[in-house]
Parts: C-alpha cells; sequence; structure tokens
RNA sequence: GCCCCUGUGGCGGAAUUGGUAGACGCGCCUGACUCAAAAUCAGGUGGCCAAAAGCCGUGCUGGUUCGAGUCCGGCCAGGGGCACCA
C-alpha cells in the first residue's frame, strides 16, 4: 500500500530535467499541425518573480499544455523586457554596469521560472537589451522613418524631473510620472515621434472585432483615442481691432447648434494669436507668460481657477457681421486640442458659464429642455447640456440638437469666404503622437546621425546595430551617452565630416511592442521577423497579462503591427486575438505597534475567522491585522514563490493560484489555502495509488457491459472531462479546480465502498483504471509534477506532457432517467423520478400523483402546469 | 462631473444564462484511529425553531413572470477608468 507522502521538492527538478532533455516544450515552425500561440507579459528582470508572475505564467501553462495535449502546435515562449530606468538606478546606488545587473537578474529568474515547471519554448528566448534584438528595433525605426511614420518635432514634453527623462502622455498617470511619481513638467524639447495618430481612425474601428477581449479595456482604448465629430469653423475678425496681418480665427467644435448662443472666443495662450496680440500690449504679454509659467500639469491645472484676458480683438458671428464677440486668452484652451481655440456657449457648457460668470459677460439659453417653458428657462449657474427644443436662434428655433447642427453644417460649408468654405466638418481625436525620446542609457539607441551639412542622417543598414557603449559612468545625473566622447562623435555616413549621432534611446515600450512577433523567428540575423513565420504563428491567440496595461503596451502594439505592415514585416492588424487580464495576488497586512509593517513571514496568525489575532513570531508582540492588499515591498505584505516551492512544491503553488478566486479578479494568498492545496496534492498522490492496485487487475480488452459501481465511476470521469475541458477553453480555472475536486472525491468514494461490497470485477477495476487515466490527464496542465509521478505510479512509460487529451464518450453524459424538481407556485416542494424522454403529459400525470402536490391541491385542479422538459415542473395551485 | 464593473453563508466563490440558491474549497463543530498530538478517515455546517413541519434568505426598493441571484425602473455601498478635449 502507498502510504509514503508524495515529495515535491525531490520529483520537481526530476521532471524539469527529463522535459528539457526530450525537448517535448519546442514548438517548430515547419510542424504540419494546428498552430496556436500563447503568450503571457514577458516579466521586467527586476530581480526576483513575485506571486504575480506566478500567477500569470501558471494560467498561461494551463493553456499551453491543455493545448499540446489536443494535438495542436504550441508556441510558448519567455523573453525578458531588459531595458528600463532600474537597471540604471542600481548603477548609481550600487556601482553595478546596468548590464550586469540586468542579466544577473535574467539568470535568477529565468531559473526560478524553471523551477515553477513551465512548458516553455526556452530555445526561443529574448531579451530586448540584447544587440541581436536592438539591432532589428532600428531596422524597424528606420523602416518607418523611411515610411513617414516617424517624425522630429519639437514639442511640449512631459518632462519627468527625477528620472530626468520624457514622458509619453500614457506614461503619466494623475500628473505624475508612472515609474517616478514625480510631479511631471512641461518642457519644449524636439523629440522622436511615432506617428500613431495616423492609424488613429483604423485603432478605434478594430476595437469593435476584439471580440475575445475584455470590453473593459476596449472601452478604455476607445475614450483614450477619444474620436469626436465636430465642424471647424473660420470666424473673421473684425480688421479694427486685428493685429497686422491676422484675419481669421479658426476654432473646433462639436456644438455648432449652440452657435447663437456664442458669447465670447477664447485662444490658448500659446496660440499666434495671442502672441501677435501681445506685441503691442505689454498687460497681455504679462497674463501670456503668467500662464506658462504654471503650466499645464494636471495638479495645477485641476486646483486653477479659470482665467481670462481681452486682447481687444473682436471677432465676427458667422451669421451675423454686425455680432461681434470678444477674443479673450483663457488659462484652459489646450493648444494642442483641435486648433486651440473655442467659442464660448455659457448656456450650454458649465466651464464656459464659469468664465462668464466670472467676467460678467452673460448667456444666452439656446436649447430648452424637453418639457421646459422656452419664455421662462434661464440659466444661472448650472449649464444644461442636455437634449430639446432650439430657442433664441433665428432660423434655428424648433428644431432639435441634432437637426440644427446639421443645419448650421450644411449652410456654413457652402458659404465660401476667400476659396475655402466657412465651415468644414471634421473628425477630432485626443490621441496624440507617440514620443519615444528618452534621455537615458539603457535604452535601443535611436539610429540617427546629426550632421551640419546633411542634417538627419540615419545610420546605413550594414552599421547597425548602433550597440550601446559598455565604458559608461554614472556618477552625475543626466545621460551618459551625452558625455561619451567616442561614441557620441562619429563622421557623417553621407558627407564624411564630424557629425554627432543621437544620444536619446527609445522609450521601453518600443521594446515590448513587438517582441511577440519576434518570437515566431528569434533566430533571425537578417530581419526583425520573417513575414512567413510571423503571419503564421500571429495573431497571438491568447495572451494574458496584467490590467495595468490596458493602453500603453496594447494600444502601442496594435499601433505597431499596423506599422509593420506598412514596411513589409508582417500582414496583419492585430497582434493578440485574445486577451485576459487577470487579477492581482493580494495578502493581508500587518503592522507593528510603532505602525511599522511587518512580513507575513515574521507573523504568526491564530485564531478562527472572527477572533484572528497575530503575533510576532520572535517575540510574541502583538500585531495589528490590517487590510488586505496588493502585494508589495513598501506594504512588506509579500510571500516569495522560492519559499512556497521550497515548502511545499510548485504545483501546490500553482493548484492554489487557480483556485477559488476567478481568475479575473484579486486572489487573497492565504496560509491555509497553500496547505489546502497541498493537503490535495497529497491526497491525489494517495488516491492514485489506491487506484494502480485496482487498476493492475484489469483486463487489457475494454469490458463489453458495466455493472452500476463501474458505470458510476465512468460516468464522473466523462463528466469532469466534459466540464474541465470547457472550463479551460473558456479560461475559468477556479471552476477547473472545483470539477477535479468533486471527481476526486467520487472516485475516492467508489474506491472506498468496493471494499464493503467486494466488487472487484474486472469491469471494475478497468473503470478504475480509465478513471485514474482521464483524473491525471485532467490535472496535469494544473500540476504537472505530480501528474507525471501519478502517470508513472499507474504503469504507463510515457509522459503524460506528451500524452493526448482523453476523448469524450457523450454518452455516458446523458441518463435515462432523471430527477425533476417539482415547485407548487413556485417553491419547491418535492422531486419526480421519470424516463428522460418522457413526454410532458406522462410528467404531469406523474407530478400530480405526488403526495405533497395532492396535498396542496385539495382535492382540486391545478389552475396550471408549467413542464419544462429535462428542467422543472411547476404546479399552479 | 462622465463612463464602466462589482455587491450571494463566518470566508473565497458556484449556479447549465429566466428553472432545485449556496457546487467546490477554506474555516468551524462532532465522531473514529491515537497514551496524546499531527496526519488521515466518517459525518455535520445559510438563518429562525428543542425538533419536525414550516417560514425567511442573493445590498435596498418597486415591477415583469407560473417561476428572478439572473430581466426592467429607482436608490445605496465598494472598486476602476476618464476628466479644462471644445
Amino acid at each position: 500500500m502507498m502510504t509514503e507522502r508524495y515529495n515535491a521538492r525531490e520529483a520537481e527538478p526530476r521532471w524539469q530535467k527529463v522535459w528539457e532533455e526530450r525537448g517535448i516544450f519546442v514548438a517548430r515552425n515547419d510542424d504540419p499541425r494546428p498552430r496556436y500561440y500563447v503568450l503571457e507579459m514577458f516579466p521586467y528582470p527586476s530581480g526576483r518573480i513575485h506571486m504575480g508572475h506566478v500567477r500569470n505564467y501558471t494560467m498561461g501553462d494551463v493553456v499551453a499544455r491543455y493545448k499540446r495535449a489536443m494535438g495542436v502546435n504550441v508556441l510558448h515562449p519567455m523573453g525578458w523586457d531588459a531595458f528600463g530606468m532600474p537597471a540604471e538606478n542600481a548603477a548609481m546606488e550600487r556601482k553595478v554596469h546596468p548590464k550586469a545587473w540586468t542579466y544577473d537578474n535574467i539568470a535568477t529568474m529565468r531559473s526560478q521560472l524553471k523551477s515553477m515547471g513551465l512548458s516553455i519554448d526556452w530555445s526561443r528566448e529574448i531579451a530586448t537589451c540584447d544587440p541581436a534584438y536592438y539591432k532589428h528595433q532600428q531596422k524597424l525605426f528606420l523602416d518607418f522613418l523611411k515610411a513617414g511614420l516617424v517624425e522630429r518635432k519639437a514639442s511640449k514634453v512631459n518632462w519627468d524631473p527625477v528620472d530626468q527623462t520624457v514622458l509619453a502622455n500614457e506614461q503619466v498617470i494623475d500628473g505624475r510620472g508612472w515609474r517616478s511619481g514625480a510631479l511631471v513638467e512641461q518642457r519644449e524639447l524636439t523629440q522622436w515621434f511615432f506617428k500613431i495618430t495616423k492609424y488613429s481612425e483604423a485603432l478605434l474601428a478594430a476595437l469593435d472585432t476584439l471580440d475575445r477581449w475584455p470590453d473593459k479595456v476596449r472601452t478604455m482604448q476607445r475614450n483614450w483615442i477619444g474620436r469626436s465629430e465636430g465642424l471647424l469653423i473660420r470666424f473673421a475678425l473684425d480688421p479694427a481691432t486685428a493685429p497686422n496681418g491676422e484675419t481669421e480665427l479658426k476654432i473646433f467644435t462639436t456644438r455648432h447648434d449652440t452657435l447663437f448662443g456664442a458669447r465670447f472666443m477664447a485662444i490658448a495662450p500659446d496660440h499666434p494669436l495671442a502672441a501677435a496680440a501681445a506685441a503691442k500690449n505689454p498687460a497681455l504679454a504679462a497674463f501670456i507668460a503668467e500662464c506658462k509659467r504654471h503650466g499645464t500639469a494636471q495638479e495645477i491645472v485641476e486646483t486653477a481657477e479659470k482665467q481670462g484676458f481681452d486682447t481687444g480683438i473682436r471677432a465676427l458671428h458667422p451669421f451675423d457681421p454686425d455680432w461681434r464677440l470678444p477674443v479673450y486668452v483663457a488659462n484652459f484652451i489646450l493648444m494642442d486640442y483641435g486648433t486651440g481655440a473655442i467659442f464660448g456657449c455659457p448656456a450650454h457648457d458649465q466651464r464656459d458659464l464659469d468664465f462668464v460668470n466670472k467676467y460678467g459677460l452673460g448667456n444666452t439659453p439656446v436649447v430648452c429642455p424637453p418639457g421646459a417653458d422656452p419664455k421662462q428657462f434661464a440659466i444661472t449657474d448650472t449649464a444644461y447640456d442636455g437634449d430639446g427644443t432650439m430657442i433664441n436662434s433665428r432660423f434655428l428655433d424648433g428644431m432639435t440638437v441634432e437637426q440644427a447642427k446639421e443645419e448650421v453644417a450644411r449652410r456654413l460649408e457652402s458659404e465660401i469666404r476667400g476659396n475655402a468654405p466657412v465651415g468644414m466638418r471634421q473628425v477630432n481625436f485626443r490621441l496624440r503622437d507617440w514620443g519615444i525620446s528618452r534621455q537615458r542609457y539603457w535604452g535601443c539607441p535611436i539610429p540617427v546621425i546629426h550632421c551640419e551639412a546633411c542634417g538627419i542622417v540615419p545610420v546605413p543598414e550594414k552599421d547597425l546595430p548602433v550597440a550601446l557603449p559598455e565604458d559608461v559612468e554614472f556618477d552625475r545625473p543626466g545621460n551618459p551617452l551625452d558625455r561619451h566622447p567616442t561614441w557620441r562623435n562619429v563622421p557623417c555616413p553621407q558627407c564624411g565630416r564630424p557629425a554627432r549621432r543621437e544620444t536619446d534611446t527609445m522609450d521601453t515600450f518600443v521594446d515590448s511592442s513587438w517582441y511577440f512577433a519576434r518570437f515566431t523567428d528569434p533566430w533571425n540575423a537578417n530581419a526583425p521577423t520573417d513575414p512567413k513565420a510571423a503571419n503564421a504563428w500571429l495573431p497571438v491567440d491568447q495572451y494574458i497579462g496584467g490590467i495595468e496595461h490596458a493602453i500603453l503596451h496594447l494600444l502601442y502594439s496594435r499601433f505597431f503591427t499596423r506599422a509593420m505592415r506598412e514596411t513589409g514585416h508582417l500582414d496583419l492588424d492585430e497582434p493578440f486575438a485574445g486577451l485576459f487580464t487577470q487579477g492581482m495576488v493580494v495578502h493581508e497586512t500587518y503592522r507593528r505597534a510603532d505602525g511599522s509593517y511587518a512580513s507575513p513571514a515574521e507573523v504568526k496568525v491564530e485564531g478562527a475567522e472572527d477572533s484572528r489575532r497575530a503575533v510576532l513570531a520572535s517575540t510574541g508582540e502583538p500585531i495589528e491585522i490590517g487590510p488586505i492588499e496588493k502585494m508589495s515591498k513598501s506594504k512588506r505584505n509579500t510571500v516569495d514563490p522560492d519559499d512556497i516551492i521550497a515548502t511545499y512544491g510548485a504545483d501546490t503553488a500553482r493548484w492554489f493560484m487557480l483556485s477559488d478566486s476567478p481568475p479575473e479578479r484579486d486572489v487573497i494568498w492565504t496560509e491555509e489555502g497553500v496547505q489546502g492545496a497541498w493537503r490535495f496534492v497529497q491526497r491525489l498522490w494517495r488516491l492514485v495509488g489506491e487506484a494502480a492496485a485496482v487498476a493492475r487487475e484489469a483486463p487489457d480488452a475494454r469490458p463489453q457491459t458495466f455493472t452500476p459501481a463501474a458505470l458510476a465511476i465512468r460516468k464522473a470521469a466523462h463528466g469532469a472531462l466534459a466540464k474541465v475541458s470547457e472550463d479551460i477553453e473558456k479560461l475559468r480555472f477556479n471552476r477547473c479546480v472545483a470539477h477535479i475536486y468533486e471527481f476526486a472525491n467520487a472516485l475516492q468514494a467508489a474506491l472506498a465502498g468496493r471494499g464493503d461490497k467486494n466488487e472487484a470485477a474486472d469491469d471494475f477495476a478497468w473503470a478504475v483504471r480509465e478513471a485514474a487515466d482521464i483524473l491525471i490527464v485532467l490535472f496535469h496542465p494544473m500540476m504537472p509534477h505530480l501528474a507525471e509521478e501519478c502517470w508513472a505510479l499507474l504503469g504507463h512509460d510515457t509522459l503524460v506532457a506528451e500524452a493526448s487529451w482523453p476523448a469524450l464518450e457523450r454518452d455516458l453524459l446523458v441518463e435515462d432517467t432523471i430527477v425533476l424538481p417539482v415547485q407548487i407556485n413556485g417553491r419547491k416542494r418535492a422531486d419526480v423520478t421519470v424516463a428522460r424522454n418522457a413526454a410532458n403529459m406522462e410528467v404531469e400525470a406523474a407530478v400530480l400523483a405526488l403526495e405533497p402536490v395532492r396535498r396542496a391541491l385539495a382535492g382540486k385542479p391545478p389552475k396550471k402546469v408549467i413542464v419544462v422538459p429535462q428542467r422543472i415542473v411547476n404546479v399552479v395551485a
């Protein structure tokens, strides 16, 4: 009898070695079978893996192993998002080279990931800091440049004063740098941009086709792209008031229906007209300077009062040349949205209303809400932005808002001034081009050279990669590339005269925008991709990662895929057909009396749910149990995967990660939960041991008939098979876990029952062997090492990692007789056993004969009997 | 302010998408084994009631329906995203 405990610590490395030696997870590009590409977001090599990684990679591994068992050619690669700031910080703090620091971390994390037993094709491993990788990224940059998808322009940029670098709009969260947390400043710099806005419309429209993405992510991207349809209107300026040469002011509006409610115009402080007007107006110039000094950092914007300054310029209303509108410079107008100018309709825009109330400009309501009296309707301090009927608007009166918009657009489109229409329909996007220049060392060098004579000269392809120099110092702030003597100063590739290399490096989000494509042919030395391989593998069938990349990484990758298509590197639009965003791993927090945090490893928790208390294990000092929060170093509520794997094994950690919480929600890491998972590992081991003893007596040939006990086992096995298969397909791992528990319970009960009844017939043994085989294959994607050990115990000389998913016998799922719940007036009162295919009349007759039903009816006929076949019966008394 | 999501036992969560609410796990209780503990095994575990019968029960509230955790209206609470975007 098998009484020994399963020794995960001994078994797990042993099986990992077998898998590796046999190379069974290596995907081949020439394998003719159908393909499946499952990918988890690759990690930043920060030092050690954390529980979030364990959760992420376990989920992907379950899918990969399941698909492999289904006979599919699976690509499941791993790499390193290896460029970035922390390597430079480490260099500054610890005097280690960023490269050494990064590769040390990669080595540690690789071996940690391997100890998880992931079915990864390590032959395709890539690191983005490897010149063999970024060489091709530089090639992509040059191709994009040639294709007009890259632009160099001066612009106001987000400057992170702590990291001393530029940030993209997407990297500014609540006015702060996404990594440093520092308040972001605005600076005017010349930068490289990827023209993501070229695809605004396409990126937006294609969101509708991504039906295997979470709605949440699609909504966030939709909002981020921010499409709005409106009208561009050219307001003529009163020549008597306009600065020299200025004749008109262009504005963009989505509310042209409210044109007769206009009270003022407003332009951004950095609008050219403002500068022109300020030339002769020192007070205005001072106001503009003041606005610019404050900048547009979010923090300031939110608290700043709306302020304006009358330029003295007057604009003429497009429908009434005698109607003059004052033009203000206002601190709340953004130069980089629309035209940097608006017309203000205070009655129907809260911000405009606040403005006029401050400067006493008044308002005219032009949209009357349904049910309101047009003569009485007035606006004081709350603008009305809803639908209604046009009033006070001359030829628009009586129209709906929609009709009025159409009428205004139609009229202004057909009115020509100069040689252009006064109004033009226009679509505007909130999305800005992606600024990729970073003033950092540890990133992919931008492959261009600045020459006094020739201007910007792309580095010739034969000179790629532009490799990072390794002899750099981090003894002062700023970019060491900028002060590197030989690397920076190079001859111009065109004219040969002394020139200067671009010292900015690329945003690290560029690195991760195409790595999924590189995995399809990572050995390719000549080109970023082999389009044949890329097109065959892509799009990624299932991508798994955190919700924090809903906009940044996922939007950039969608852009890159389109740009790579345009430059001939692959031929598809969307990189990720299926996206799954998993929840975080959270844990209780523990605080000592002095307010400092204690780690779970230091704390001993005792007592049941309602009387739980904690003490410091070493001293007995009482500890306050705090709220459950995301595992983080600062809260010290992390659990080290290495410790868990050393104590319980990787299978236990994997199993716990998948149980209980639905994968998209946060999972609470608890010691009890891990122990529960560990107990189940041991229970499965014992169960398979018992099953193996019975299975040994099984005949090779499948018996002709099965006794009820054997049939019950077979039904449980195939029922579990059907449910687990469906739930893996839908990534509902918590339900898979429940089904496997249920099946294991059923098999255990059947084996225990056998002793009493002495039912050791051939057919029973055969059913047990079949059930044990199915059980092991079913749990092997979640607990691969235990599965191999059990598989061997059952006498197989193959690997379960290479076993086929069992064939489902659907006949076993169908019962001949079924038990239907019987409701009386919608409340369950009884059960009735009927033939599965019994006619409704028969079911009704059987139900009416039931004692509880007769009692309820008391001799009267039922009002109604509803029979839902194979579901339920409801008697209405 | 706008948009989205989530509210089910002591806890994590199931519920075939309108058909037996609480699967499965954790925790707890009782028993067996043990000198004892651990492990394991057997049983129990939404509330009210001594128990049965019964009644109540999916954030609150109203509705639709033979039947509502699920659909509709109105609230409340928690979480997330966006936000001078014209």
